[in-house]
RNA sequence: GGCGGCGUGGCCGAGUGGUUAGGCAGGGGCCUGCAAAGCCCCGUACUCCGGUUCGAAUCCGGACGCCGCCUCCA
């Protein structure tokens, strides 16, 4: 079974299933309020792959990622445009599927909307007011922090250094600055659902605590997200699981940053880069490659020169996948490893990669293994077996499928025009005449086509 | 102030007490009519200063620089 860090017992460990077979993840989703940016890019990638695997391995796995589709951004920008909060959430949301589409990132099994489930939003606030831990005040319900014993535990710090922290100044009907809004009370306008401490809307930690239990049940697997939202939103969601009793999350992940220069990537120092923006002008894979080739724990340089960089590494292995003519993988549906032929030098090699996977998430292991297959395929084909080398050649579609990278092989439509300049250079090439081939190449490339002359024929792909 | 993290070759980015990360870029060669693709060879890095050790980029201490969380944030 793999191995993860687990942010709560700061140490990497088995991960334990609840259910032999099966596993449960909750990954902290969007709040959809404006178009998703680099960060929550990786985000969605770095899960990705870790559904994928286990997924790919045999597990059944339960993903599950919501959308907060009522906060005060969403108000906000509701009200800044003049539009309804639907129409806000509905744009945005689509956005984010799009662009998680685009990035090859496999749905998740469920997608719960906040807004459908606060009727047991407000069976949770009424329950930790009936055991004393929330308390009404003018404006909202709020979580009294000092009621759970080990508050504090998972972003590793104590109630008393948190609270010398703060640097918000104390709400004045707040017992403490700590403590945090279960349910906002409606101001007029804003959206609101009845609840017996009056009229409002949730608060984010209540959300996410009561969408995966409901979801995945008490004692899920693993619950992952951003390092930001180690504190206060993880730690908020544990305060509340734990206040009522209810066993929590058994292992706990969080992923690095996305960094611009030396700073982090994040909306509030405007210095964000759009996946929609990214997509528009770069092959999606060439992201999910850089994603892959850096550990999840750490933080990650994004800049036009870094994906620049993983589209030319890319195009070594859609080479292979051109020499070898690999099936195409990883699309939306999930791999399977028993699909595929891992028998002899490919089992090693699957061997290999789950080791480095398992070994928490060690995905650039994997994709430095998978490149010296790569030049293992090659060699071996060079050096007169082609079939070793097109058998382990589809292991490494398969694996890097299993990582949700797929490989293209050379399947430009070509159109007529072009075959026929392509033949008119063959030809010529026949016949010796070297400067007529050239110029018919000339012709091509202008048309955005690149040769390749191969043992079996010139073939034309995309420059 | 509290807590956590980082500093690796031209760039990105792993890793580890002594043995190759990997990719990209660059140089040389093979193959090719020439290319493309592929293959072979090459750089010999680890912020600085001490210490531990037979041996440290890897452990310990210190210095310097940088980043993050503590407020909404992937």
């Amino acid at each position: 079974m793999i191995h993860l860090y687990d942010t709560l017992e700061g140490e990497v460990r088995e991960l334990r299933l609840r259910d032999e077979g099966r596993v449960g993840i909750y990954l902290c989703g969007p709040t959809v309020y404006d178009l998703p940016h680099l960060g929550h890019g990786r985000h969605a990638l770095v899960w990705d792959v870790l559904h994928r695997w286990l997924a790919f391995e045999g597990l059944e796995v339960n993903f599950v990622s919501n959308v907060t589709d009522i906060d005060d951004k969403i108000i906000n920008r509701a009200a800044r445009e003049g539009i309804s909060e639907e129409a806000v959430t509905t744009r945005f949301e689509n956005e984010w599927w799009r662009a998680l589409e685009a990035l090859g990132v496999a749905p998740p099994t469920h997608a719960p909307h906040a807004t459908a489930y606060v009727a047991p939003m407000i069976e949770v606030i009424a329950a930790l007011i009936e055991r004393d831990v929330a308390y009404s005040t003018d404006d909202g319900v709020y979580f009294d922090v000092s009621r759970v014993e080990d508050y504090g535990r998972l972003s590793g710090q104590s109630l008393e250094s948190l609270k010398s922290g703060a640097r918000v100044e104390a709400n004045e009907a707040k017992r403490s600055p700590l403590d945090f809004a279960l349910w906002k009370l409606a101001k007029p306008g804003e959206p609101s659902w009845d609840a017996p401490f009056g009229a409002g809307r949730p608060g984010w930690h209540t959300e996410c605590v009561v969408m995966s239990l409901e979801l995945l049940g008490e004692g899920f697997d693993l619950h992952c997200g951003g390092l930001d939202l180690k504190f206060p939103h993880h730690e908020n969601e544990r305060a509340q699981a734990s206040a009522l009793g209810r066993p929590f999350a058994r292992h706990w992940g969080h992923h690095g940053w996305v960094m611009v220069g030396e700073e982090k990537m994040s909306k509030s120092l405007g210095n964000f880069t759009s996946l929609t923006d990214l997509l528009a002008t770069t092959d999606p894979r060439a992201y999910r490659l850089l994603v892959l080739r850096s550990h999840y724990r750490s933080p990650l340089e994004v800049t036009p020169e870094t994906i620049a960089d993983a589209e030319r590494s890319l195009e070594r292995l859609d080479a292979l996948a051109r020499r070898f003519a690999l099936a195409p993988l990883a699309g939306e549906h999930l791999e399977l490893a028993s699909d595929h032929d891992f028998s002899g030098p490919a089992g090693q090699l699957r061997g290999r990669i789950a080791s480095a996977l398992e070994d928490d998430l060690d995905t650039p292991q994997a994709v430095a293994k998978l490149f010296d297959a790569t030049s293992q395929a090659n060699v071996m084909a060079d050096r007169g077996d082609p079939r070793g080398a097109a058998q382990l050649a589809r292991a490494v579609g398969a694996l890097f499928g299993a990582m949700g990278l797929r490989l293209h092989t050379s399947d430009d439509e070509v159109d007529e025009t072009s075959a026929d300049l392509l033949a008119k250079r063959e030809a010529a090439r026949s016949a010796g005449d070297y400067s007529e081939a050239d110029r018919l190449r000339d012709v091509l490339a202008g048309h955005g086509w690149l040769i390749e002359d191969t043992p079996t024929g010139s073939v034309l792909r995309r420059a």
